[in-house]
DNA sequence: CAAACATTGTTGTCAATGACAACATCGAGC
DNA sequence: GCTCGATGTTGTCATTGACAACAATGTTTG
């Protein structure tokens, strides 16, 4: 079995571990990740993948920290950008909405409550991770008045509903065929349009 | 192996089969729905699920019909609620995250993608049937004046987004100590304000 | 330097599962 | 009352996840 250029220890199973999970992930789903068949793309013995993820949940929930660490990433990058803070903010839940859409699967992974317990944790404060780096661009919004009052925590929970709902109903096929973009800037739009503040001078969103 | 008072046909076995399908999928995850374990469950033998669903992923697609008929028996009746537009609108709102939390397993069910392509077809018309039924008390809320203009159907995407996405936060536990009534007030609200007619005379979707 | 040791990989095995085939039983309609 | 289709049964197979026992490698330390 052995060929002659594989050394007994493989040196990096773990990250060509999660390289390839990925990649079979992103195309053939979460279902039909199978240990072994990882393990036989990689080469090594079935049980190899034993010595890095304790079970197969364990495989999948690396993953999901992966996803979640690129995804903040992400985030953290559109707030950073240039430019006035309602452009900041749409420009958050573009990002958030093109990761989605390219990471279907994997945020299936990411949102999926199955994970065990100790992992678990980690994930829900990489979730909430995500949440406080759009509740610092609202808070800031609101500084600038152009934002409703109220705790940016809990602004935040709409906003990302917003997006992460849309996501979803690209991803399942419900938009018909109104281009994702376009839905973008609608959702966008009415969402912040609901989240200016109540009336008067504030910067109007859309255009 | 056959008891005395087992017949040898069950009578009602595809419905029998979906019913304790359902049961298991709400406590214990549709991973860990097994057909073997369902034939025992209910008395038959191993191979007689197959019988009523052609594979695994057949069962669980019709899990998935059986949700979104009574999703969007929920939703129909909120739209015939006696009150005011935007106060059906909000009922829709709440009666569709109801059911969400509630249903949550078979809601990830209804969204995920990967059913055959038959059922597929038929998931994919019911949601579309879901977001017409949003269309449509939309449309009226247009015809009333406290909706903006547009395509019915694109602000129901929208409207459907932030309920779904709330709810998909809910679930993952996301929402940190924020009572969900509280957060679906709140999602309500900016979602109403936003699709509010643009300024002036347009009754005012919160209070 | 060599000997213990931890890490990582291997082979072997087991029970559970989904899928299928071949056969059995039942009921409905000719 | 016979045939036939629907429904259930037994038997079997390959795949899989999990685990145990063992092997090879790298590392620490006496």
């Amino acid at each position: 079995m052995a060929d002659a250029d594989s050394p007994y220890h493989h040196g990096n199973l773990r990250e060509a571990l999660l390289a390839r999970a990925e990649a079979v992930l992103a195309t053939t789903g979460a279902d039909s990740l199978s240990l072994r068949a990882l393990a036989r793309d990689l080469g090594v013995s079935h049980a190899a993948p034993g010595r890095h993820f304790r079970d197969r949940q364990a495989l999948l929930d690396a993953l999901a920290v992966g996803g979640f660490t690129r995804l903040n990433e992400g985030l953290r990058a559109a707030v950073e950008e240039p430019g006035p803070v309602t452009a900041r903010l749409a420009g958050m839940g573009r990002a958030y909405i093109e990761f989605a859409v390219a990471n279907a699967p994997l945020l299936s992974l990411m949102f999926t409550v199955k994970h065990a317990d100790d992992s678990s944790t980690e994930l829900r404060e990489l979730g909430h991770q995500s949440l406080r780096i759009a509740a610092g661009l609202i808070a800031l919004a609101q500084q600038e008045g152009v934002v409703r009052a109220g705790e940016p925590d809990r602004l935040a929970q709409v906003a990302f509903s917003t997006v992460h709902g849309l996501a979803a109903l690209a991803v399942g096929s419900l938009l018909e065929d109104t281009p994702l973009a376009e839905a973008t800037d609608l959702a966008l739009d009415v969402l912040l349009t609901g989240l200016a503040a109540p009336r008067g001078d504030a910067a109007r969103p859309g255009a």
